[in-house]
DNA sequence: TAGATTGTTAATCGATTAACAATC
DNA sequence: TAGATTGTTAATCGATTAACAATC
């Protein structure tokens, strides 16, 4: 099989996210393309097919080719797409060929986890703080490195540290007040585990993730 | 206010599940919906209407009349939801006038976290046993009262424990084994938090939440 | 009764899939 | 060249929203 990068046809967006409307699930399905990618180069696969990719992952080949007309033409027709090249675009368009800075609201049970979790770190995701009412009981429960401080001192650390996304997992109870000194501080997404509808201005990205409604929607499926 | 339930109208279908095709949106939509609801009630509002319920969540007034359409009529005319009377009858379609029980397998991390997390209790889940490979570590991980046992006793302990919902919180590379072992053992429904697509019957319900696939679209905005 | 809000049908909007000319 | 697969337009499908008669 032929080595050839396809850099001519190649026309990878750097356009602001937030020029054309992109559906989030599309943005979705680029990081699901990006894993499978990522392990076709870990296995030595050099070309793919908008087919093969969509079978992988139960999605339709036109769907696949469509998601990726938003940003570019980025295969070779008759013959697929390469491997590394598609990746590496796939990579600039979701930001992920740099470091994605991230800190923690709320070193509790779930915080904890997610601190400590390996997975973000692999994923090129920098953990910067864990920010808790107690930091030193949050030390006790969260076997990390990451440095734990109180949230009183959010504002003076964040201040200078340049936060892409705050994970925000604090009770309920203190969910908007967190919020809002995050918008204060300028942070832009918010990753929000607190089932409770955040009150932020339009330009802050908040995306929910409700772990208790996930298993709610599922016990529907087995009474 | 009159204080009258609308008994008469309600028609809660008992429909099985799969009997007709109700979106997945739609359940999750109700499950949102019996959240405010259970929050209306410890304020002691007794009505509400389509406009106000939608608006507390950020969905069209019509969206959420027929959302509940699929199930049958729970509403008054010219006058709206009597909350406690709507609220019985979401908890009924949810299956959720019972308590639902779980199973946790793989107390790393994460799955620590879960099974520690009040929120599951507190919302009428009963967690019934964690299943760890080594067990002894994950007790000293997760401070919980849940029984910790290993995985190798999966079978034996399930036999008798009529389980409605396995979390899956394992390494990647036993996602597609648990699973299998899983679907033996006549479990229909799965929370999957291991980034893997997993190979089930289509009777079984699987629903995956990815944290590190939500951390990294949330990347896409902040580039 | 007059006013309000439901349940439901019709209209709109958006997302997925099919089809196919372009082209490697 | 013949075969394969892209990028893109058109067709389909499904979900959301608007509109309104029914009715409390």
């Amino acid at each position: 099989m032929q080595r050839r990068m396809s850099t001519e046809s190649r026309q990878a967006s750097g356009e602001s996210p937030e020029a054309r409307n992109i559906p989030q699930a599309v943005i979705k399905r680029l990081s699901l393309y990006s894993r499978v990618l990522q392990a076709l180069e870990m296995q030595n696969i050099e070309k793919i097919s908008s087919a093969e990719l969509g079978r992988q992952l139960g999605f339709n080949s036109a769907q696949v080719r469509k998601d990726l007309a938003f940003f570019g033409q980025f295969g070779v027709p008759g013959f697929g797409y390469y491997v590394e090249d598609l990746r590496i675009n796939l990579r600039h368009i979701l930001g992920k060929d740099r470091t994605v800075r991230v800190i923690l609201l709320g070193v509790g049970n779930l915080g904890s986890a997610l601190i400590s979790y390996g997975g973000f770190t692999k994923q090129g995701f920098a953990m910067l703080r864990g920010f808790d009412i107690d930091p030193d009981r949050a030390r006790e429960r969260a076997h990390t490195d990451v440095p734990i401080v109180s949230t009183t001192q959010l504002e003076q650390e964040v201040g200078s540290m340049d936060v892409d996304i705050a994970v925000l997992a604090v009770p309920a109870s203190q969910a908007q007040e967190m919020a809002d000194r995050l918008v204060a501080l300028g942070i832009k997404a918010i990753l929000n585990f607190v089932p409770v509808r955040l009150n932020t201005p339009p330009d802050v990205h908040v995306r929910y993730v409700d772990l208790a409604l996930e298993l709610e929607s599922l016990s529907y499926y087995v009474r």
